[in-house]
DNA sequence: TTCCTTGCAAATCGTTTGCATAATG
DNA sequence: CATTATGCAAACGATTTGCAAGGAA
C-alpha cells in the first residue's frame, strides 16, 4: 500500500463518524460534510471510506438494505437491526468468540473473529410507534 | 402480499439453491439455469429470489463482496468468510442465542434471532494454496 | 377471465474510476 | 520535487422496474 498523506477531507470524515452513534451511509456523510465544505465531492468520500476501512480506523457494515453503512466505533461490539423500521443500533454483548459452544469439526480453517447481527424489534417498534420500512435480515 | 401462483422458474431456482452447498449469486443462478431454459431472464431470477427470501424459503447473505449471495439451506447455521480468497462456507456451531453471556442493559428492543459471520483463513488459504482475492469482513 | 409471472429493455442507484489540478511531505 | 488526494463527470455493475404477452387458478 502507498503512503498516506494527510487530508482535511479524511480527517473530517473520520471525526464525523466518531461523533455519530448511528451508522451513516456514504451519502449521508457526504451531505452533512458538504455543508461545511461545499467543494467536497462524493467520490472523495467513497475513496476515504475505503482507505479508512482498509487501515482499520472505521468499520463497514453490510446490512439488509444493501447499502454500505459505516461505523466510527471500532471497539468490539455487535449490531441490532430492527426488522420493522430498519434502524441499526449498537449492541454491546458479553459474547466472546470462545463462548461458541462447539464448532463444526469438519471445519479446517482458522477463525480470527466474527461479527454478529441481531435482529428483532427495536424499542420504538415494539410499541408500534414507527412507520413500516421492513428489512429482511441476512 | 398478493397470492402466489405456481411458476416453473421459481421452482427451478429453489431446487437449484437447495442442491448447492455453496452460496451462488443471482448471476450464477441465472447462467446455470439458462442452460436448461434459454428463455430465462435475469429479471425473473431477481424477482423470484426476492419472493423466495420474503416467504422465508431461502436466505439472502450480504457479504463483504457487496453482491448478494443466496442460501437454499434455511436451517439455523452460520457462515465463514475467508479473508484471503473470499470464499463463503457454511459453519455449523453449537451456538444458541441464549449463550450470549450478557446483553447491553440499555437495550430496550426485542431480540428474535441473530446471524453470525465468522472470518479468518479457510483450510486452503491457511496452507497458501490459493490466489489472493482479499475481502474485508463487515 | 382474472391476476400473477415472464421476458425484454430501459432505468435506477450505489460505488468506482480517469483525468487534470491542488495539496502534502 | 515526487507523490498522494481532490473534484468532477463519466463509467460501472448489481438490482429494479415498466410494459406487453404468456401462464396459472
Amino acid at each position: 500500500m502507498q503512503t498516506l498523506k494527510h487530508s482535511k477531507q479524511r480527517d473530517a470524515i473520520l471525526s464525523f463518524l466518531m461523533m455519530r452513534k448511528d451508522h451513516p451511509t456514504a451519502d449521508t456523510i457526504y451531505s452533512c460534510l458538504k455543508e461545511e465544505n461545499p467543494n467536497l465531492s462524493l467520490g472523495t468520500v467513497y475513496r476515504n471510506l475505503n482507505v479508512l476501512t482498509e487501515i482499520g480506523q472505521i468499520r463497514r457494515l453490510r446490512l439488509s438494505d444493501g447499502v454500505d453503512h459505516f461505523d466510527g466505533d471500532i471497539s468490539p461490539h455487535d449490531h441490532f437491526l430492527c426488522t420493522k423500521c430498519g434502524q441499526v443500533t449498537d449492541l454491546h454483548t458479553g459474547r466472546k468468540i470462545m463462548e461458541v459452544s462447539s464448532i463444526d469439526p469438519a471445519f479446517d480453517g482458522q477463525i480470527e473473529g466474527c461479527f454478529t447481527y441481531f435482529y428483532g424489534l427495536c424499542g420504538n417498534c415494539k410499541e408500534g410507534k414507527t412507520q413500516e420500512n421492513r428489512q429482511i435480515p441476512g
